[in-house]
RNA sequence: GGGCGAUUGGCUCAGCGGGAGAGCGCCUCGUUCACACCGAGGAGGUCACUGGUUCGAUCCCAGUAUCGCCCACCA
């Protein structure tokens, strides 16, 4: 853009075209990228490494909203600010989608073979995985594209390796027969929390066992099981069955004697107090036949089918079901049937399916010392969650979890780094490619849990297990920012793995990260769940399509506060679209009439009262924001910022500010109002000092200030905007307008490094960064807003158009402190001078102020009255009310006395209220039939 | 079965011991030279219910109802 096209604005905002321009001219700076090497105090956080098959959905675009948000703040609060992006292998997830691909050939993995099947997913991955990233682009996120991870990168993957060395060597891993979770689709096994529950209908069946005398019935839900039953079992005490124990009865189908035995696990409360135990197939179960003794005898395959010899012999497990219970039935061992029997069953959480209890040699972390370090850092507050009230389910969780299963039978993934001898022993233990030398070495087949190498993304994305510069200026990173419904998964485990991979470090300097912001889901405007099923999803590509990229960020980031669900809805999107369009339009108006920013704040004593209060409210906004955006608060920074630009500079200052535009730009007089201040000096030698020169300072001054702290939630609109105003670079790398910005007050509460950043980026060139705070002009423009706003109402109610212009007198302006404002009074409320005709035929007393009104038409005396008795009611009653405070004792005596001398406040101006419009009932004229003024006063209060 | 949270105007939500708020929607008026993706004005709520604490409760406590979420190896 030229200079003189750089403030030449359309009247629409257009995103599409200036999204992608920017973000390239962002990219193509090196903007994104931080320096390990810089001088400045770090900022760093990690992106939830999304899976390589997913695309950006809503919960992406509101994550990396708030990301991206705090990014750019400390960015420009003069931190040397890191967003590492990259993806997540997903295990499960990307061999199913390669499966399925190459099942369109009718393939399966096993024909192609395990390595040119690891060969096909990574081609995949190359050309159809990690679209997301480009999508990343058009939310604008300021990631550092030089940093980009993926998790079987060949560093990751050492690091993968090198933590499960050091697990293995501290007796931390360890290989056990033990019944998992296993998904007979997925054909896998899969960890607790991979294990999403449901509740299912089933059936509750009792069964007898044995004959006679010394028959037991007991109760299921899973009869098929029964032909692995190798025992009953009921409860030590319990005298019903005592006799039995140490005995054996004939299980039905197949004949065999299983022993009758005592376990105090058993609940002699439910059902009939005996229990069929099945080893192999209940976890329950297997720890009973462990106390036993018992033989665990597996009776399906790892597709959950029956190989148990007999007829029920390759059956499906939900086939054999009804087969059993039937054969059961047959042979009269059917005691009894519940049906439906709700009971909670586990759910593959990739796929859906049934998960089977399966005992099988699988690899386990034992978590119990890494989970309490876990734990104790949050007690400790090395990290902070935030909102704290979710600790309590992560405390729930570290402090009482099982071991942590970590082998899959996949092909996708971290193979585990396990050699085993001719005898199957284990012989050697990564890290590094290749076998030990010597014959028969055979690596583990299996592959790690996905949630093992994200466990390590904090310290393995920096560079670890090597000592690098980006992990020294990096680690432990600022902020973790991510959905509440990954907690456990992904959250608590990080903070396993990156305390015990840095644990050399001390412990503060050894967490993965100082915060944990979580926030929440986003529904839809109902607050239901976002699904396929329902329609109610929202693409945020289609939304950043139609209303731009900053639209749609702040939409997600205006109903975000910690650990809540934000709901959104067309409507919302729409509103932030008007907002932009509202930004833009301010600048655009600030531009046409000749707004410069200034290096320095003109001399306050040369500034309208109208700008001392516009930089008043902006210095309390200022703060306010930044204290906000520390608390994660990121709804109410949104909601501040929005209600402050639209409300306060929009709908007041710029119209304020419009007569002082219009006047003359060259040095002279002072108009309207500025008379009274000081005399125009040679003070300041690059201002004009004229009323309009200081106005388009102030102006400039308050949307350069708005434009950098709305730049975070929505960096297009304010770049294009920012650098028109200002003929600047860039504003990512403008310095931001915190009070003394970025000093140690911000970094403390920010909780970036220990010991503190003082004076990070200083004032910035302009050196204007103080608190500005005018409680005077506040309260002046505050008491011509209620005048106006006022009078405004009287003409609305009288049905005087708004444009329409009317011949007034303000009686009793003079003197008072609103008399500097009569010129910005008169043109609020299109009030012409009196003419030579004038006769008031109305009047509005505000503000110790009666405006004199010349109506065309008269008034209507009959709305001004029920006006006035509405008004008066609602004066009369909050008189009584404070009143009524006021006359109790014990109030007097007990309240804080502010609190007594707001009432007393509250009192007077209520007295005041019903004397002024008492007085305007009193001087209505006497329009319609009947003597009615007082009359209907009251009957006003009575219905009231 | 445990734990947590919610219940505020038509909708989605802020507020949380001393005067009930916002956005959207709704009604009226408006071609004022930034913006109709706009401006001005307005209507609309006994803050779920019942008790308690307090000078004072939407806010604190207890209970009830309804809804939601998380965790869970009782067949």
């Amino acid at each position: 853009m030229t200079d003189a096209e750089h403030r030449q604005l359309p009247p629409q905002y257009a995103p599409g075209e200036v999204e992608t321009r920017r973000y390239e001219a962002w990219a193509a700076a090196g903007y994104f990228t931080a320096n390990a090497a810089s001088g400045k105090p770090p900022y760093s956080i990690v992106i939830p490494p999304p899976n390589v098959t997913g695309s950006l959905h809503i919960g992406h675009a509101l994550d990396h909203t708030l990301i991206d948000a705090l990014v750019r703040r400390r960015r420009m609060q003069g931190y040397n600010a890191l967003w590492l992006p990259g993806m997540d292998h997903a295990g499960i997830a990307t061999q199913n989608v390669v499966e399925r691909e190459i099942a369109a050939d009718g393939l399966s993995r096993h024909d192609l073979g395990r390595e040119a099947f690891v060969e096909r997913v990574w081609r995949w991955k190359a050309s159809s995985g990690g679209a997301i990233l480009g999508q990343m682009r058009r939310l604008g996120d300021s990631v550092d594209w030089t940093r980009e991870r993926f998790t079987m990168d060949e560093g990751l993957s050492r690091a993968v390796q090198t933590i499960f060395k050091r697990l293995y060597d501290d007796g931390l891993i360890y290989r056990a027969q033990r019944i998992i979770n296993w998904c007979p689709r997925c054909m896998t096994a899969l960890s607790d929390i991979e294990v999403d529950h449901a509740e299912d209908e089933g059936e509750l069946v009792s069964v007898r066992y044995g004959d006679g005398d010394d028959s037991v019935v007991v109760a299921t839900t899973r009869v098929e099981t029964m032909l692995g039953d190798t025992a009953v079992a009921v409860h030590p005490d319990d005298p019903r069955y005592a006799r039995l124990v140490g005995t054996s009865v004939q299980l039905p189908l197949t004949g065999r004697a299983i022993p009758v035995v005592a376990d105090p696990h058993v609940d002699p409360e439910f059902g009939t107090g005996a229990v069929k135990v099945t080893p192999a197939h209940d976890p329950d179960d297997f720890e009973i036949g462990r106390r036993h003794d018992l033989p665990a005898l597996v009776i399906m395959d790892e597709r959950g089918v029956i190989t148990a010899h007999g007829p029920f012999e390759g059956l499906d497990r939900f086939e054999a079901r009804p087969a059993v219970l039937a054969a059961l039935r047959q042979q009269g061992r059917v005691v009894a049937e519940r049906r439906p029997y709700l009971h909670a069953v586990g759910h593959c959480d990739r796929c859906g399916t049934t998960v089977e209890p399966r005992l099988s040699l699988q690899w386990f972390v034992r978590v119990e010392p890494l989970a309490k370090a876990a734990g104790d850092a949050v007690r400790d507050g090395r990290v902070r969650i935030s909102p704290p009230e979710m600790a309590a389910r992560y405390f729930d969780w570290v402090d009482d979890m099982h071991d942590w299963c970590i082998s899959r039978q996949l092909w996708w993934g971290h193979r585990i780094p396990v050699w085993y001898g001719p005898a199957g022993e284990v012989v050697a233990v990564g890290p590094g490619e290749d076998p030990p030398s010597g014959e028969g070495w055979r690596q583990d087949p299996d592959v790690l849990d996905t949630w093992f190498s994200s466990a390590l993304w904090p310290c393995s994305t920096l560079g670890w297990p090597d000592d690098t510069e980006d992990l020294a200026a990096f680690y432990p990173t600022s902020v973790l920012v991510t959905a509440y419904d990954i907690l456990f998964f992904w959250v608590a485990r990080m903070m396993m793995f990156g305390l015990y991979a840095m644990s050399q470090r001390e412990p503060a300097q050894a967490v993965p990260f100082r915060d944990i912001a979580l926030h929440g889901l986003v529904r839809d405007q109902h607050g239901k769940k976002m699904s396929k099923s329902l329609g109610n999803t929202v693409d945020p590509l289609d939304w950043i399509d139609r209303f731009g990229a900053d639209a749609t960020r702040f939409t997600l980031a205006r109903g975000a506060s910690p650990g809540s669900d934000v709901a959104v809805s067309e409507e919302w999107v729409t509103g932030s679209r008007n907002f932009c369009n509202k930004l833009w339009n301010a600048t655009r108006f600030a531009l046409l009439n000749g707004a410069t920013v200034p290096r320095a704040l003109p001399d306050p004593g040369q500034m309208p009262t109208a700008a001392r209060w516009i930089l008043s409210r902006l210095s309390a906004v200022t703060a306010e924001s930044d204290q906000l955006f520390e608390r994660y608060e990121f709804g109410k920074v949104c909601e501040l910022l929005y209600h402050f630009a639209w409300d306060e500079v929009c709908d007041w200052y710029l119209e304020l500010a419009k007569p002082a535009l219009s006047g003359p730009a060259e040095p002279g007089p002072p108009a309207g109002e500025a008379g009274s201040a000081s005399p125009a000096g040679e003070a300041g030698p690059a201002s004009t000092q004229t009323a309009a020169g200081v106005t388009r300072e102030v102006l400039g001054y308050v949307l350069d200030r708005l434009l950098k702290l709305l730049h975070p939630v929505m960096p297009f609109v304010t770049e294009e905007l920012w650098t028109a105003l200002t003929g600047g670079d860039s504003i990512m790398i403008a310095p931001w307008p915190g009070e003394g910005a970025g000093t140690a007050g911000g970094v403390a509460a920010g909780g970036v490094a220990a010991g503190g950043v003082a004076a990070v980026g200083g004032e910035g060139r302009d050196g204007t960064a103080a608190a500005f705070r005018d409680a005077a002009a506040e309260a002046e423009i505050g008491s011509l807003m209620r005048l106006v706003t006022e009078v405004r109402r009287f003409r609305s109610d009288q049905g005087l158009r708004p444009g329409q212009q009317v011949p007034a007198v303000l009686a009793g302006i003079g003197g008072t402190r609103l008399a500097p404002h009569e010129g910005s009074i008169r043109s609020l409320l299109r009030l012409t001078a009196p003419g030579d005709s004038f006769t008031a035929t109305a009047s509005v007393l505000a503000e110790g102020i009666t405006v004199e009104l010349d109506t065309a038409a008269g008034i209507d005396v009959a709305a001004e009255r029920r006006r006035l008795d509405k008004d008066l009611a609602a004066a009369r009653k909050e008189a009584d009310q404070a009143g009524r405070k006021l006359g109790n004792e014990s109030f007097l005596a007990k309240a804080p006395a502010d609190v007594v001398a707001k009432t007393r406040e509250r009192l007077e101006a209520a007295h005041a209220d019903i004397e002024r419009i008492s007085g305007r009932l009193a001087a209505l004229p006497a329009a319609g039939p009947g003597p009615a003024d007082a009359g209907s006063a009251e009957k006003g209060q009575g219905d009231g």
